[in-house]
DNA sequence: CGCGGCCATCTAACGTTGTTAGGATGACTG
DNA sequence: CAGTCATCCTAACAACGTTAGATGGCCGCG
């Protein structure tokens, strides 16, 4: 049957176009411009369309914010690659608030709290499961022993997100922001690095 | 005239009561419930009453989180009473994330990014102010130099902005939420202290 | 006391939002 | 060639923020 795979894949092209559209509305124009007539009319189809492809508005974002995470972990693909492990981690933490400030409203809807709190969580696996490895590494290199990895690992994550919202439009100024995610992940480190028994 | 004055009692009065109204909505609905209609039947007035005491919603949404942050200094008032300067900070730390747990709608249009950037400064500058106090007498306390001090007071601030709105709703649940901004600062301290160049 | 004006308030409406229903159009199947 | 099915659009609904115009009652002045 072609006929059937064919009409599927045109499904699945529209629906990408969808996406891609809304992506570019949202970043170009902010949250408030994302109407799913706007977006109906950039792929030239009328805004029922859009239902065809998602339960509604809030399906749409969600698949919005997992762009944004594999957007982001795309660009901070490269910083991974650092040898280093503490210039590595210092530079993933202002590479991601750098990311926040070039997409700041892509940003909003990643991280803020119109869409479920659990969907996000899962979206941002992939950046958790990131600062985990920084973690782990960074402690085995200098030899320090976490109280509690996972308390660690939400405070790196906390923080970075915070420092981030600063940086996102101008409520400090975005290279600002990086040096401050810099600096508190080095004050962090640092403070556990004090903490640890080895030090003791 | 005696009649005028009273008027603007009036006046004065009935905003209060929309503000009032417009704060036990959004806390007890959430800010999609908070809408211009449901505040005025609230305060038994037609919508456009709302209109002669604020420009717009978003004027009212500001004083909502003007009230939010006089609300929020207000709670951590008997936590700035604690004389040790240590234990001081980490239960501000705790305490404000607590009040982000406990009016997670309000917390949420305080740090939210709908309303103006610079006015949810403005509005944040007492607890900043806090926080500014909170580092010169810690960092006074134990001889710490700061190499940056305004920084600082940023990061910690940013910090537990993160991390409060980690435990807003239940992407870690609030206690746990708490006990992260303790471990946050005091960690955040102890790299500080460990970077001083008396320590060095 | 009565009358003119002003202030407060309401009803009605506009434009826009997300979302749904019903019908038309056209392509594939037998 | 006829029928079925998916696809798409027009129209509409409820609710939103917001504004215009009409209505009413109270105040001060003659």
């Amino acid at each position: 049957m072609p006929t059937s795979t064919r009409r599927a894949r045109e499904r699945a092209n529209t629906r990408a176009r969808i996406i891609e559209a809304a992506l570019h509305i949202l970043e170009n124009d902010g949250v408030t411009a994302l109407t799913i007539r706007r977006i109906a009319d950039a792929v030239e189809y009328s805004a029922p369309v859009v239902y065809q492809h998602f339960a509604n508005k809030d399906a749409l974002v969600l698949e919005l914010v997992a762009h944004g995470h594999r957007l982001m972990m795309a660009e901070l693909r490269q910083a991974a690659e650092e040898p280093d492990i503490d210039r590595r981690f210092l530079l993933l933490a202002s590479e991601s608030v750098r990311f926040a400030g070039e997409h700041p409203h892509l940003y909003q809807v990643m991280n803020d709290n119109t869409v479920d709190a659990e969907e996000r969580l899962r979206a941002a696996a992939p950046m958790i499961g990131l600062l985990r490895e920084l973690l782990t590494t960074w402690s085995d290199a200098h030899d320090v022993v976490l109280a509690d990895f996972d308390e660690a690992c939400d405070i790196v994550w906390g923080t970075l997100s915070g420092i981030a919202s600063l940086g996102r439009i101008d409520t400090v100024g975005n290279e600002r922001a990086q040096q401050l995610a810099r600096k508190a992940t080095r004050t962090l480190l640092r403070g556990w690095q004090a903490d640890s028994p080895v030090n003791a």
